[in-house]
DNA sequence: TCACATTGTCATATAAGTGTCATAAAACAT
DNA sequence: ATGTTTTATGACACTTATATGACAATGTGA
């Protein structure tokens, strides 16, 4: 599923516009007007991302951003306030309510979309240092997998499979719960397609000898065993 | 050409001092007169080195340190902090912040250029000189590509992507990364703009038969293997 | 100003990877 | 054993991602 981005913005073609460049990007979007709105939505639903402006009638787009970071629930939520030109802003104010950038008005389409591409890819998981498990190495950083010291050619799916099972050794995952988190919530797909991808997987190993470690946990799901 | 240092100082008497000292040990330098001012040069043009004062109007030094070590842009970039004789530093805050060095005001030149070089050093960017990688050469002084020891026409923008690559062997950047260290932040060109530009890469490297060297991680992006 | 190089974007061609299904094989229950 | 449920596997149509050539715009140096 795309990242599904929150926009909080009382004015409404403002809004209008935020809205048909976000979602012309490929993004799931959802609008507050008010910065109360927004704390409702985000409750109910965590987006990955908030772009806010700065001017919101009654509470601010600086405390909203404050209040945000101040949740543990959206305290790594990746902030993009949304300034108008001329507006004095209070940089290390803002940088301590936790905004991760800016975008003055009026904006460029293409900055917009840019910056959000910019601060997902930013903000997700740190990507370095290497998983071993029994034979093998996952290299994050390189996006490599070795299997018994040999390099093995791996797709994405497959390496983002192999990677929940090589960071959590010996535990067995359910289906839906591979789905869930190797394809995403939100993504229809049969449970059955994780056969497949794991029968890829252990084709992959097999040239080494490695294909045992994934192990069927039956009535379950599957499991890399160390 | 020589690595570059961003000098963040308020006062003007200290500022031209810096610049005297850093330009006459050989090194490329801008400076900045605010925190907000250096990020907004940052963002277009990263150096490889910045010293910073501790106290700076607005946002200070310790805030400017945290920001950038927040940022994976930045995260390894060095920090020298120039602080004043007397003032109580925070060692624990600052260490967070990622403080890579400290200089005590009134420095002497000598001792400022010395660290600047121990810190270059220890960050693996080579000052000058040449990066190898397999069997390609990058020498940065003279701007120029061998391959297998053959001199290879390169323009700039080819060259700021393979100095990249080369620069960090084995790893692979999604399009985002390298939109934002070779093109800067702030421009914004199209994703695909980074594919164009691997080709053209490839193709000049392929007169000597070191194009596979650029390879592709589907779904993220290239990377360079040595 | 005129060549010439470089740049970003696009349309199209290729290539790689994906999900679903039908069927075989295996595990389990009675 | 036998039937039932679950998983393995190969095939295939389909989606997405990347490679590539062309082009117009811009920049550069003579």
């Amino acid at each position: 599923m795309a990242p599904s981005i929150l926009v909080v913005e009382d004015d409404p073609d403002i809004r209008e516009l935020l809205s048909f460049t976000i979602s012309k990007a490929g993004f799931n979007l959802a609008a507050a007007e008010t910065a109360e709105e927004a704390i409702r939505m985000v409750d109910s639903g965590l987006p990955e991302l908030m772009v806010i402006d700065w001017m919101l009638p009654g509470m601010d787009g600086i405390d909203l951003a404050r209040y945000l970071r101040s949740d543990s629930l959206t305290s790594a939520l990746p902030i993009i306030m949304l300034t108008a030109r001329g507006e004095e802003i209070d940089k290390l104010k803002s940088f301590e309510a936790g905004v991760d950038d800016y975008v003055t008005k009026p904006f460029s389409p293409k900055e917009l979309t840019a910056r959000i591409k910019a601060l997902l890819k930013r903000s997700g998981q740190p990507e370095d240092g290497e998983l071993n498990v029994a034979g093998l190495k996952l290299d994050l950083l390189s996006h490599k997998l070795y299997a018994s010291n040999k390099e093995i050619n791996i797709g994405p799916t497959e390496f983002k499979l192999l990677e929940l099972f090589m960071r959590n050794p010996n535990r067995a995952f359910e289906r839906p719960q591979l789905l869930d988190r190797v394809w995403g919530r939100g993504v229809y797909v049969d449970e059955r397609t994780v056969d497949v991808h794991v029968l890829r997987l252990r084709k992959l190993l097999n040239s080494t000898g490695n294909a045992h470690l994934i192990e069927t946990v039956r009535g379950i799901g599957y499991r890399i065993t160390s």
